[in-house]
DNA sequence: AATGTGACATACC
DNA sequence: TGGTATGCCACAT
């Protein structure tokens, strides 16, 4: 139990096995409300500004889709990184989304 | 201080 | 089967 829902965030996201991604509704899940998937989204805003480095390109959305490769240096940037992890791409979109899910209630809720 | 917005998700029409 | 509406909570203006 963290005192901010960010820092939950960031802390579950930087626990995402590398190879693996998750989505915004599976950590917002975790951390007790499933509907406040948005926020996990907007702590991603600055995650980038947090140390150690949180992950972001393994987080997604519901659809497996790199929504938030916008908000990246380079929207390029988060593709690349998933693929270099083994993580393979198309369309913005996971291959394998499903496979490759990390779900962190089934992962950490022990 | 109040209102708006946001890298989502679910429910309803 | 797909768009619209609403919920959630923190941060920016």
């Amino acid at each position: 139990m963290s005192k901010d829902f960010f820092r939950d965030v960031y802390d579950v996201v930087r626990l995402i096995p590398k190879g693996r991604v998750t989505s915004y509704g599976a950590i917002a899940k975790y951390l007790g409300s499933t509907r406040s998937s948005r926020m996990v989204g907007w702590a991603m805003n600055g995650s980038h500004r947090v140390k150690p480095k949180v992950p972001a390109h393994r987080v997604v959305n519901r659809n497996g889709m790199l929504t938030g490769k916008h908000h990246f240096p380079t929207p390029y940037l988060m593709q690349e990184k998933l693929e270099k992890e083994g993580v393979k791409v198309k369309k913005d979109i996971v291959i394998d989304f499903k496979k490759l899910f990390w779900n962190p209630i089934e992962e950490l809720k022990l």
